[in-house]
DNA sequence: GATTTAATTAGATATTTGTCTAATTATATT
DNA sequence: AATATAATTAGACAAATATCTAATTAAATC
């Protein structure tokens, strides 16, 4: 939970999630969308892979990345009960 | 969107929006429930107020917080996307 | 009106974070 | 086998973050 709002913090890892969404990218299609180095995107790809927000495979020299949303939905479900279950009592 | 998720973040700030589900606190109750002094909790209900996820009202002395949950929606409705849309085209 | 209590603001500081350049690893091509 | 390409790892560093102590503000009580 944790390492899942640490990733989903950052505006760069979110705009990644949203365009993994689409399809599956390797890395350097996914550093293509930003003015960053290489370096940095693969920073920011560590901590989506560490919150299992994404997952990657590598297949030659290339490493795609696949957009996993098993994990969100606990953020769902967190966020959710602050909504519904409020002030009862 | 930047200031929820940013609010989001933190361990502390999580717990005090759990805590303000049950029911209205003052900034003394919500302390009471951390290892950490009054300023450091002014600060953490200070950045969640920025993101619109507590009020607070003054009566006499006290500051009493509450949750704001319309805000929210916003989040839900991003993490929504990212669960349901994905892999079309 | 002086003192206590609740909370915030100001200022200092250690840690975490996001970025960079340089170096490394691994695969593909010539 | 030498070179080029894709990506990551290592190390450095500036900016952001979370915490503290000290000071301030505002309300309540003696």
């Amino acid at each position: 939970m944790n390492l899942l709002f640490k990733a989903l913090r950052d505006p760069t890892r979110r705009r990644i999630l949203e365009m993994l969404k689409e399809r599956d990218l390797t890395a350097g299609q996914i550093g293509e969308a930003f003015a960053m180095t290489a370096p940095s995107i693969s920073y920011h790809l560590d901590l989506l892979k560490q919150a299992q927000l994404v997952s990657a495979r590598k297949r030659g020299q290339f490493v795609t990345y696949t957009l996993e949303t098993t994990v969100l939905d606990d953020s769902l479900g967190w966020i959710l009960d602050l909504i519904k279950k409020g002030k009862r009592k």
